[in-house]
DNA sequence: GCTCCATACTCATAAATATGAGTATTAATC
DNA sequence: GATTAATACTCATATTTATGAGTATGGAGC
């Protein structure tokens, strides 16, 4: 009962299929919950059937119909109650973050690559954040936004995975850069 | 094949029992990964069946026995043969953030709350990842320590999971500060 | 003497997540 | 005109992760 919530939350941005939601999230909502398509659909479908959300068929010319969800009453006191419930801890888990912890003992080499592309990553994702902060906002200056806006939610969500992807970027880069410079004086000495 | 790599990479730090990696992976192992006892000990079975690590039994007195492990040559493979394997994305999935993405619709004063809770465990990581640098640099300084010293692996980790709960501890405290003057200026104000 | 806590583990099962494969329609590109 | 890409979904299954419950020993405090 987890994606249940997220996928709520998403819902609430505006009438999507399950389609469109895929990609929304494939990027990761903002940063904050990553889904692949078939949990979608099958999560779509339960909400479904519990009435939390209901679909409706949108004809299409020129590509295959869609079927668009809407959050119903029951769904938002569904997300209500989920608000209410305490918040589980963060647990992170990090392939790269356990290649860096024995970096020492291996070849760092591939390491090196592979933090370059994660920062690459990071960077697109930063830029992405970027421009949805801007079109979020529209005409007005963070502040006042943030002060009067009508939905600050998603902006806030939005600085949150800007955090943290810009953090991630440096975080990288650096850790590549002292890597590589560690390895530059190791070069020819005996392993 | 996940949380095995990182309990390899937890026992290159040193030889380990089942519980003391509960205590380690309860924190996060650096903020990279989590995992439940039940996990540990389960995974450890597999590794020791799979001659990934060997077991040693160490007789106490005054407390049970326990049996400590140590990673094998073929472990040091399997950690080399991941660490040259394709990386995979960071996933994020916080509970917390969807909270956020929907706090225009929802009574703020909880989630307030909730974001003071996960600022205050930030914090509490923030200061134990701080000692825990000083703990693994010894008497050298952070620059020297990074080009000379002789595992910087856990340490660069640790540098991430610094900056990592130094932004969620801002983001939330920056987030409930919003969400707190947004809400003092809607009091009185009909839903 | 009793309870509580920390150490040190095990067994079983439920829930969530990931992955592989497949279907169908149309638009665009070579 | 054939291939590729994008939209829009479905079915099935494997793997991973989470959770609840239980066992045992010894020390510390009341």
């Amino acid at each position: 009962m987890a994606l249940r919530h997220a996928v709520l939350a998403a819902l609430l941005d505006g009438e999507y299929s399950g389609y469109q939601l895929t990609k929304i999230f494939d990027v990761g909502v903002s940063n904050f919950w990553y889904a692949a398509p078939q949990q979608l659909y099958a999560e779509l479908a339960k909400l479904e059937s519990d009435a939390l959300v209901t679909g409706r068929e949108v004809v299409q010319r020129g590509r295959p119909n869609k079927r668009v969800f809407t959050v119903t009453e029951a769904g938002m006191s569904e997300l209500a109650a989920f608000a209410a419930s305490p918040v589980k801890p963060l647990l992170i888990r990090d392939d790269l973050a356990v290649k860096v912890h024995v970096s020492d003992l291996l070849d760092p080499e591939i390491l090196i690559a592979q933090l370059h592309e994660r920062a690459e990553a990071a960077a697109a994702k930063l830029a992405l954040f970027g421009k949805m902060l801007v079109r979020l906002r529209g005409d007005m200056d963070e502040e006042s936004f943030l002060r009067e806006g009508e939905r600050v939610g998603p902006y806030l969500t939005c600085l949150g995975g800007l955090r943290l992807e810009r953090e991630m970027r440096d975080w990288c880069l650096q850790t590549a850069r002292t890597l590589g410079e560690r390895a530059v004086h190791n070069e020819g000495k005996p392993t």
